[in-house]
DNA sequence: ACACTTAGTGTAATAAAAACACTTTAGATA
DNA sequence: TATCTAAAGTGTTTTTATTACACTAAGTGT
């Protein structure tokens, strides 16, 4: 008996991402209703909203898996993913309701189940979901309450990821269009770091970043003063990057 | 046929620890020579390094199993612990030394092994290994060549994320012991960013950061002026750190 | 007493951060 | 076409942090 808690066993590994999008005002995350996939089930109704996961294929890579798992529910390839933390905690997925949808998908609901947790920036505006409105759709991350699963820890334990990357690497673009404005770019670090940024320092830091250029183009159609618009250069950024080696503390 | 590559399986878990040292001249990096342990093979001579790891238990989450293997190896607990990466490449120990190996291990050959990384600092003073000068020693980062399986990318995965994480919290206490000074402190910070920094400007900037407590106490038994010793006080840490909301960019 | 070794200290110049308010330019509206 | 509205864009001053740089102090060993 003492020795069942050495026992080796295989889990079962799953990737879940957690999707960021922006949306010129709110820091937006994609669930995913569960009540409509189960409808099958019919008096089983489970109210609630989900990340987005799935298993790993045998031969599969994570990030393979995961980038298949953004593809599959916004058509999107080349996103920007990052692997942030893995869930393995052994209860979970063991409470009766999960339980309940374990056996509802067709797995083990005694296995243990491992989650490995990436995040994706993606631009919100490239994305026409197709299932959105059915049991897909962004939410403004404040405004998200009780999630199935431990996808809250996930979702909390990614936006901390999240800003500490912002804080070290300039990845606020992934989640505008190309082209986009200084103030956009502003309020992505605002919405991200949850402060607020003086407009004329941030300007003046951003134009120390020689890997931001600005275009000749301005925004159209605006009720007031058109904005500049400017890019990110990848190929200037890494050139320019500073290692960490160099880094004095 | 082409289904094969859908299928989902269970793969073999484990958790790799990288376990970095300081022995205020070096930083330094457990290792584990697999030969003593596969003598029984006779004929198999695996005569390389491994960084240490091992499976999960049934019911351990990967924290705990982590803590597992280092009181395993070194007889610490409470030892600072940092997951950074999954190491999943489904080609994973797929070469013939390393099927053989995981023979050896009573471990299955066509099985896919899962990592989690997980890197250590110790105090290097406070550990007598009990496998030391046996198949257990420390050896430079910078002197260490060839590892066995994919360790060397695990090592360097592991550094960086180390690096990261010096550049952003105070960590280099842990590589310590409890009383230090400023001479150690700043060799740390040298020896894991790979570069060097001035005395003046180190201690300047150190000095403000108030959970430095100095001690009214010195060295003592060195061929030298005796340098003040530091404690860090993780007390006042807490109470002054700065949240990430209050960064500014 | 002298040699050796590391500890410990200050200043000036440059760069970055922080705080702060008004003008410009487009579309919308009357 | 004059006026309104809304966001864009801009500069200065103060404070704080970074960088570069060289000598004296205090112990042990011989």
């Amino acid at each position: 008996m003492a020795n069942i808690v050495t026992n080796i066993i295989n889990p079962h590994i799953s990737v879940d991402c957690v999707i960021f999008g922006f949306d010129d005002d709110n820091l937006n995350i994609l669930l995913v209703d569960r009540t409509l996939k189960e409808k099958k089930t019919d008096h089983i109704i489970f109210n609630d909203f989900t990340l987005t996961g799935n298993h790993i294929y045998e031969k599969e890579d994570l990030n393979d898996a995961a980038h298949r798992i953004l593809y599959d529910l916004t058509g999107l390839k080349n996103i920007y993913l990052e692997q942030f933390s893995v869930f393995a905690h052994p209860e979970r997925l063991s409470k009766p309701n999960d339980k309940l949808w374990l056996i509802n998908q067709g797995k083990d609901p005694e296995s243990r189940i491992i989650s490995v947790g990436y995040f994706a920036l993606i631009a919100t505006n490239n994305v026409t979901l197709e299932w959105k409105g059915r049991n897909v759709d962004w939410f403004p991350i404040n405004k998200i309450k009780e999630l199935a699963f431990d996808h809250n820890q996930i979702l909390n334990s990614a936006l901390k990821a999240l800003q500490t990357k912002l804080l070290n690497e300039p990845i606020g673009f992934e989640l505008l269009p190309e082209k986009f404005t200084l103030s956009q770019l502003q309020k992505v670090y605002e919405v991200i770091l949850g402060t607020s940024l003086d407009k004329r320092n941030f300007r003046k830091k951003v134009s120390r970043m020689k890997y931001l250029i600005p275009l000749n183009e301005k925004q159209k159609g605006v009720a007031h003063k058109p904005a500049q618009l400017f890019v990110f250069s990848r190929e200037i950024y890494e050139k320019t990057k500073r290692n960490v080696f160099d880094f004095s503390i």
